[in-house]
RNA sequence: GGAGAGGUGGCGGAGUGGUCGAUCGUGCCGCACUCGAAAUGCGGUGUACGGGUAACUGUACCGGGGGUUCGAAUCCCUCCCUCUCCGCCA
């Protein structure tokens, strides 16, 4: 959620900035100005109208106290038409200030200006693009068709326990899982990262001050019973860890990482995009978080880039690294950058890494504040990124290590698989 | 799930209808004393939204929401949470 500070201060900028996102943002940005003006002239007549009421309050204790029955009677009866006015005015300015809300959170947070132009993804800038292709054999198979080949992750049962898009991994396959794991959280702890093992379903609070809801709520599974949300990410609980939290300078960076299970509805996806591991209703994601203080948020950035990168690198896949235009990024995020692997069998590229900054869009919901050298409150920044997602590391890895023996493990994994090759 | 006790400022803990945004202690910050520190003394120390160049000032906030009342931290309703005991249980 953008503040009113940044949308009033320089609008004809604000809405140059949300142009680049493909929001013509000009009658959002005026409808928001009216609606402030109109919330605060009415607060300061509701404040005034509370103020009379309260010296009158006082007026009648003191009346009552020196007998003066009849004086303080006519101080109640002023009261009392104060109340309703009151009343009037806090209606009037509560749904001022809802509308207010509403029209700010439908508006998406300023694109950095690194930020390429462009509507779709075909518009994402490569930044970083890195061929360490290995020899196939004749005819690749797809990781599809690898996990029954060596029985190691089975969609069927999945749909019998379950339904589509919840695999059961096997032997080697479910051993991978962890394998990958253990990698990811230890390559994060080492990088300066803390481990939290959260709670895998939130309250709707936690939902809201991570973005997912209102908005996304079709998204995200609910169990209605006690009103809880499985999380789509780890992001969500560890985030919100910092909700409501105001930080001292010192305290920078938090930096934390977290292993979870995520849980997605993916309600209208179809096709090549849910084939196999391509797309899940839940996967197993490490995630990586930092708060960071506003002036240094884009080194956090490249940091966390840098680190990505160097466990991409650790497992030997072809990847490249993009710079999402300011139409295919999130609504939340001001700068972003996608990690692919390529897929040698579906001759694609797969998503398995998102970092972006969010400056102090979430951290403005969230509450997430530090005091500033001068005492001043101020909004933090936060930053994620996955480090890494589970299913298409899998993928990759089957597919692009495919031999004529065997799938060969990257020297890397091998002290956490405890093998080198499945066959 | 049942019964009971609670939820007050960074922490501890007063406060059962008016002068309470809240006694006090502690922590923290500043000043004094000191070569320095400790100890001691004095002063300051919440958040949000407004008004004001500023000093300052208005309003709201005592777990959340609602109600009673001229007036609520205090009374009532409701929800959430914590603790103790019982039940169940990885």
């Amino acid at each position: 959620m953008l503040t009113l500070k940044q949308l009033r201060d320089d609008k004809e900028l604000a809405i140059r900035k949300l142009a680049k996102k493909g929001v013509d943002a000009a009658p959002v940005i005026a409808k928001i100005e009216d609606l402030d003006d109109r919330r605060k002239a009415l607060q300061i007549e509701l404040d005034g109208c509370f103020a009379e009421q309260n010296k009158a309050a006082k007026l009648i204790g003191a009346l009552m106290g020196q007998g003066k029955k009849e004086e303080a009677e006519a101080q109640k009866e002023r009261v009392t038409w104060l109340k309703n006015r009151s009343a009037k005015l806090a209606a009037e300015a509560k749904e001022v200030a809802d509308l207010l809300q509403a029209a700010i959170v439908l508006l998406p947070n300023f694109p950095a200006d690194i930020v390429p132009e462009g509507k779709t993804a075909e518009d994402n800038l490569v930044v970083k693009l890195v061929e360490t292709y290995t020899e196939l054999p004749e005819n690749p198979l797809p990781h599809w068709e690898l996990a029954r080949k060596y029985d190691i992750i089975d969609f069927d049962m999945g749909v019998k326990l379950t339904g589509a898009g919840f695999p059961v991994y096997k032997g080697k396959g479910a051993r991978l899982q962890r394998a990958l794991i253990n990698f990811f959280l230890d390559c994060n702890t080492k990088a300066g990262y803390l481990e939290i093992e959260p709670p895998i379903m939130v309250n709707e609070a936690s939902g809201f001050g991570t973005g997912q809801l209102p908005d996304k709520e079709g998204q995200m599974y609910h169990a209605t019973v006690d009103n809880f949300y499985l999380i789509p990410t780890a992001e969500v609980p560890v985030t919100n860890i910092y909700r409501d939290v105001i930080l001292d300078e010192k305290d920078f960076p938090v930096k934390m990482t977290a292993y979870t299970p995520c849980f997605r509805r993916e309600a209208g996806s179809y096709g090549k995009d849910v084939r196999g591991l391509n797309r899940l209703h839940q996967f197993d994601k490490v995630e990586i978080v930092q708060l960071s203080l506003p002036e240094v948020s884009y080194a956090a950035l490249d940091g966390m880039v840098a680190h990505v990168e160097s466990i991409v690198k650790a497992l030997g896949l072809p990847y490249r690294i993009l710079r999402l235009c300011g139409g295919d990024i999130s609504f939340t995020s001001a700068l972003t950058y996608d990690f692919e692997v390529y897929s040698e069998a579906q001759k694609r590229w797969l998503e398995v890494s998102s970092v972006s900054n969010f400056e102090s869009f979430q951290a403005n919901r969230l509450k997430l504040r530090y005091k500033d050298a001068d005492k001043k409150m101020q909004l933090a920044h936060t930053l994620n990124g996955s480090s890494l997602a589970l299913p298409r590391i899998v993928a990759a890895l089957l597919e692009n290590n495919q031999t004529a023996e065997g799938i060969r493990i990257p020297e890397a994994l091998i002290p956490y698989t405890g093998f080198d090759i499945i066959k």
